[in-house]
DNA sequence: CATGAATGAGCGTTCATTCAT
DNA sequence: GATGAATGAACGCTCATTCAT
């Protein structure tokens, strides 16, 4: 009856209007039906796609987390010690900050699920917790900061980072520039390194 | 079949069987039979103590943010400035390392649960950030640690502790010591404050 | 703490306040509850006083419906022919209409309970159908109406006078001097029985 | 189990079903379990097709009144006067008579169900009334009867009928023959108005 | 590929009734 | 006689999933 010519593939229709609903109403609250509506399609086209509910949902954090990642290993391609760090916190804030609803869905959505998600969940915070403990590691190595327990340090970074931009989803502040501009000098000075003020 | 004369009140009992499986499965893979049988009392005396599933989960994540607030206010009573901020986190970190089941539901199981369990999450996480806030704006007119945004900073750390913790309630790793070693100094480094070696 | 020294007896509290609890929600939507905290007293106090909801309920229409039956009986007491009809008619109409909640219990809320109330309906119904329809017959044996079929006359009456008095009941309107004005002289004029105009 | 090849849509079969338990067992001695196995279908499907138990005795209701106004509109199309208000009442006696159980669910189990079922009911019998009402309005004003409170006839004609056929609906007694021959004259009379012997 | 009526296991909640004090 | 915390069977309703068309 309308969107006789969407573009969007069903397949992009469904995933869409799933990113919209979870993210506005969260997983439990969210219903097959609000999702068929939102997609304007039918529930048999979403058994046809994704063979259950879960298996849509974790998509989508597949979706963001895999775009996540693609992003901080563009971003530090070419960089080294605390400067790769740095770029990497960046790009993750950069991207959180300009995807909110999958964003949402990452970082809110997907916590507290039941212990059905909580593997995923894990994983998918491991997967960057160790991709800066890793970099730490090097800058370690390489004697620009002095040895730290990286791995407390990386997941207590990535706590750091998702909890402001929990904030920022839910009430629009502090906006991603004020981000920014404190808390990638708060996670680097908690490591002892200081960037030259003319950076 | 047992716990006749189980010496906690009916309520007690109901809660503490709330707390195990809230924190054991989640809230919504968590049926109310199950707390029940968990308590050894009837379904009817669980609605004659609660209005609601709903509302027996916030009881007690009330219950143990209460705990959580009169025990920092204790640790904090006599000390002023960043000695002060340090008494706050420290007792945050140890009550949480005390209290596992509650803390999982306060960080885990609170979280995603749909927009009804949202305003009391905000709620408890204004809570805290706000009082770190407070001793970190202190501590700044005080001259001890120079300016720096503490309203992010505030969340930021809150973030960090919460998902150090959840590491460690998932995974028993890294161990409550660890992370007093390695969280602690973090936070105050990342605020340019470096405690004396001596204490 | 309050209806200390409430003069009438437990009992009596109770019956007053499930007619009022009854006669406003009807049966189904009266909670013993409603019934325990309108009479200032316990649920055990009802239960020792009434086997169930079903027999309180029960008592109710039966000391209205004995009171129904005795007023008539006293009305009609040296009566004969369509005088005592037409006075046997006239007290039903005054005796609904001065107990507007025993007569909407008696009328609307004992209709539709299920099976288990039919009975008792059907007996009350028939206690009064009974009653007018011997005396018509007496006034039809006197000659003072032409035959009629009186039992389905007696139910017709019954239900003529049930249906404006529920009328009554709910919107307030016709007031009971209207419908006595005006339905008397219907049901008598129905059998052919005209009163005398001095009367 | 059978039925399997069912001409009737399930839509339909919900609704046979639920006219046949509603009233046999009253609304709230029904289970709908009960419907759903008398209708051989799911509790899925009438919850499809029905927003719940409430409703699907409504349309129940409705659409027996809906069918008895149609058939007394048919009936007095062409007539006039007291001829059109014995037709009306012949019709609706004649209705009830033919369909028993719709008469049922009418005429008692929805009655004393509870506040959200008296406007309904209200709704209902005014309808009726008022039909009536309008007709004897125009009898009166073509001088064929004497002046009458036509509002109070109205309803207690109405209480005549459904007392009579209650009571024939219960007990199978009397007849919807006998119900007609004495019913119909008694109205009739009521209002002074006596149909020529020859008719 | 798409549709949407149908399925049915499962759950939260209610509330009349009981009984130890 | 009175109390009210406790009981537990029962019920309406939900909603992810299926499948004939």
């Amino acid at each position: 009856m309308s969107a006789e010519h969407d573009p969007r593939s069903t397949r992009e229709r469904i995933m869409d209007a799933a990113l919209n609903v979870f993210s506005r109403k969260g997983y439990y609250d969210t219903r097959m039906d609000e999702i068929v509506e939102e997609a304007a399609t039918s529930k048999g086209a979403i058994y046809f796609h994704f063979p259950n509910k879960e298996k849509l949902f974790l998509a989508l954090v597949d979706q963001f987390a895999d775009l996540l990642e693609r992003r901080v290993k563009e971003a530090i391609a070419d960089k080294a010690g605390m400067v790769r760090v740095r770029a990497a916190v960046i790009t993750v804030l950069e991207t959180f900050g300009k995807y909110r609803r999958p964003a949402k869905i990452l970082l809110v959505q997907a916590v507290g699920l039941g212990n059905v998600f909580e593997k995923k969940r894990q994983e998918v915070g491991e997967r960057f917790a160790r991709l800066i403990q890793s970099y730490l590691d090097e800058a370690i190595a390489a004697g620009e900061i002095a040895p730290v327990d990286s791995e407390v340090v990386a997941h207590a970074w990535m706590g750091a980072i998702e909890n402001v931009v929990i904030q920022w989803v839910y009430t629009g502040e502090p906006q991603p520039e004020r981000i920014l501009g404190a808390l990638v000098p708060l996670l680097l000075h908690s490591v002892g390194y200081h960037e030259k003020e003319g950076a």
